[in-house]
DNA sequence: TGTACATCAGTGAACGCGCGTTCACTGATGTAC
DNA sequence: TGTACATCAGTGAACGCGCGTTCACTGATGTAC
């Protein structure tokens, strides 16, 4: 109520100057991931969304390839949020060792439920671009939760002595191939409670892993 | 010698009539799939390798979805082949459940060896399509090769009671993630010698998480 | 405070391309008699 | 063994479509004086 003002881009220029482009052309062209995958990336239709012609496109994008990795970057920081937010949504539980896997088992459900979600975006983070440069797995934010969590059982003694190191990757592995096998593998075509009780074993699996 | 003669296709008919369409067409796509992964896959395309008019191929399939979805079913038969065949390489080992864990730990490597040695069809395999009947888990060669060797671990006392029950789908995911996250993913960018180490650890936490 | 002008951020028409698919057709095959 | 004919498996031209990208352009903005 204190500001009555609507603007919905940083500056809101008027009708020749967008004033934020750049942003808004990503913003359709996500939306466009969102309901059909990276394949649905279309330069143009992004501007027919904005309500700008194509050509303006390539004021702020050497072209479609860059479009796409824009969309890619920015799904993967709308997982790594989605992720971050379950994982502070639950109260912590008093026992250190027992909070660790709590959280760890929370990144886990909250990164399959994102991929069974938003099945456009996840394809979109992990969608295959000729980039010279992929980016350092450290760039995901997953990467740092799971680092955190994983220090933090090593400490609580949940982790053998020799496992903790990669131990990152390997957990990884395991949540990232259980969203994909439910999203377009052969785990899709599982009922709702078979689906559950699948992440769940595997999560079980997981846990007993990083103990000896 | 004994058969000079020079045939590629079952009948080998003469110029206008092709024979055997339908599969000639199959291996000219998945040959696209090879080179270029599941978007590469053009019906035109597909019948001009084959030296066929591209209406031809109609006659044959019901379009380009269907073609697809045969490119689809042919890689994951060729999945399945190249970890049989690996699995089949090495001697087996005296004891009954160290044979069984080595067959285990064959079966991820050949997977994860598919997948980056044919990245264009590992990604067929698990492309999206709109399928409305999607295959059963138990279609894939993968998931019966992991069933017995399971089992075997199980003879073996090398899975503990109550974790039998759905440890498929559970090491079928730490396989597929580290392939997909080493072929697509953040991994992707690790040295050799890192991912061998990555591989090896997450093969060290699939067996150790099947024991309590 | 005003004005000239460089720069920035858009426009709209057009390009070539290759796609999936349909059409009316023709050549080859095989079967009934 | 020969012939008529239905059927099968191809052809080639054409369709409409939407894409990425380029072109010459124009309107808006901001800065130097």
């Amino acid at each position: 109520m204190a500001d009555t003002a609507v603007h919905d881009g940083p500056p809101a220029r008027g009708g020749y100057h967008h004033g934020d482009l750049p942003n808004a052309l990503t913003e359709a062209a996500v939306a466009l991931a969102s309901e059909g995958g990276p394949g649905a990336v279309v330069l143009r239709a992004a501007a027919r969304r904005v309500g700008v012609s194509a050509t303006a496109a390539y004021r702020h994008f050497a072209g479609h390839a860059d479009l796409l990795r824009a969309v890619k970057e920015r799904s993967q920081r709308l997982l790594d949020a989605s992720v971050a937010t379950a994982l502070a949504a639950s109260p912590p539980l008093p026992e250190r060792g027992d909070e660790a896997e709590r959280r760890l088992r929370a990144i886990a459900e909250a990164y399959v439920s994102f991929a069974l979600g938003q099945p456009g975006l996840f394809r979109s983070c992990f969608c295959h671009t000729d980039d010279e440069n992929p980016p350092d797995p450290r760039a995901y934010g997953t990467y740092q939760l799971l680092r955190e969590v994983l220090d933090e059982l090593a400490e609580a003694g949940r982790v053998s002595p020799g496992l903790r190191e990669d131990a990152e990757a390997a957990v990884w592995s395991t949540v990232h191939g259980l969203a994909t096998l439910l999203l377009d593998g052969p785990l899709s075509v599982l009922p709702e409670p078979r689906r559950r009780a699948v992440v769940e074993r595997s999560l079980d699996g997981m846990v007993h892993g990083l103990r000896s």
